[in-house]
DNA sequence: GGCTCTCTTTGATCTGGATCAAGTTATGTT
DNA sequence: AACATAACTTGATCCAGATCAAAGAGAGCC
């Protein structure tokens, strides 16, 4: 996987220009975060920040796939949250968070430090508004997760966890045309569901089986019968809806 | 259950002054808010708001309990937050909701038409602050039992909803005292936690056979052993925490 | 090319909580 | 007080997904 080298570049020239915290930014405001922002990168599987360590720096994350997990003293893990491209780290007036975040893939973060950006927030309209957007469409996403890890099947929450990918990865023009990147292991997939490992391959095999979706290999799929795959989810009763 | 009159009530006795979304407010705001707000009751079982229909006013939760739920096209249905006094309904930029809500007991709110409310919003920073501050408490709220529906065993889902209840309910000063209300309906219990309700009754079974609470009527409990309840939770492994 | 290590698949078995099925206790209502 | 209805408890059985186990399949390295 290449890794995007970013110093250098400037706002407008950022992939994730329309969708950040900077989205409703004006040029003038994108300048000022132009000076402030550093970029870092973390290899597939470091950890990038621990629960309850100070927050040193709140951040855009530009490429990659990182995940928020929370663990039980014995050590069994749930993934509260998956990071895409242009999702945010960090909030206003927190200091600490309540969860690990982990780089799932190759990672690169636009970074700013943590007092001079809640300085700018508390003086630009623009991006107070963008947080509580992003905010409140996480607030959104996690009830939609709390429906899943509640009460779908082990086929409904893999099928569900499919049609996500494929709704929130605007997959890479380079890519080979149609194969969707699956940016995480089973294992990873297991804890963001509330499944076993064991129980996510069977459930990829059974959909497989069923001709639903095929895999390239084991991190790039297809989507076969996108209507099949929809009814999988458990979500829409009407078929009209999926057309 | 007596069901207290609001109507001409001052902001400033309000029960939830220091907590909801006016927490901030100088007694210039205060003065704005009071005059745009009106009571509304609702008998328990009410639906309050249905998912996906205009929302004409938000509200700030002043007594009784309601609930946010998701429903499958089958009718598995999973709650996906539980609003106590002091907890606001509607969000800023949003016109519907994702979920219905529903009076869970006797609920009374202190409502605002959205429009007008809104408009306060964007040249009131206290309450932009406050309602930004409320979501992220959502946030962390959703993802903690996020952990709960995807990782926690029946046991620990029931000895950490009781933890909840005690310190979330700054239980009413004219109950009897140490006896704690649960507001919910075994089943509805059995909906926040991703359970049947026969499991949410052999549970409290359980944990009253095991001496960890004891129940003086079917809506009401005393804790008898809080460290036991902390243990049964399975958040804690450092038992000098619960001390 | 062969070796190692990690990830993945598939099979066999077990079990926690769901489902099915009575009874029991409250809370009204007339 | 008798009745009706809704909420709750408890028991018996079942099954989806966990757990235990072992065998493939990549990917990186020398």
């Amino acid at each position: 996987m290449t890794m995007p080298v970013l110093e250098g570049v400037t706002c407008n020239e950022c992939p994730i220009r329309h969708r950040a915290v900077c989205a409703r930014c004006d040029d003038d405001e994108l300048g000022k975060l132009e000076g402030m922002k550093t970029y870092r990168s973390y290899k597939a599987g470091d950890v990038i920040l621990w629960r309850g360590e100070p927050l040193e720096f709140v951040a855009s994350l530009v490429y990659g796939v990182a995940s928020l997990s929370k663990t039980l003293e014995d050590g069994r893990t749930q993934m509260v949250g998956l990071l895409l491209p242009s999702d945010f780290i960090g909030r206003p007036g927190r200091t600490e968070i309540e969860f690990d975040v982990t780089a799932t893939s190759d990672v690169t973060l636009c970074c700013f430090d943590r007092a001079p950006f809640e300085a700018l927030v508390n003086d630009t309209p623009h991006v107070a508004q963008r947080l509580m957007e992003l905010a409140l469409d996480e607030l959104d996403a996690a009830r939609d997760w709390m429906l899943l890890l509640g009460r779908k099947t082990a086929q409904e929450k893999i099928a569900t966890f499919i049609d996500m990918l494929v709704r929130r990865s605007h997959s890479e023009p380079s890519e080979v045309p149609g194969a969707i990147p699956l940016p995480m292991t089973r294992d990873q997939i297991a804890n963001y569901l509330g499944l076993t490992l064991e129980t996510v391959s069977r459930q990829f095999s059974a959909l497989k089986k069923r001709g639903v979706i095929d895999f390239t290999d084991r991190h790039h799929f297809q989507i076969i019968d996108n209507e099949g795959l929809r009814l999988a989810t458990g979500d829409d009763s009407d078929p009209a809806l999926a057309g």
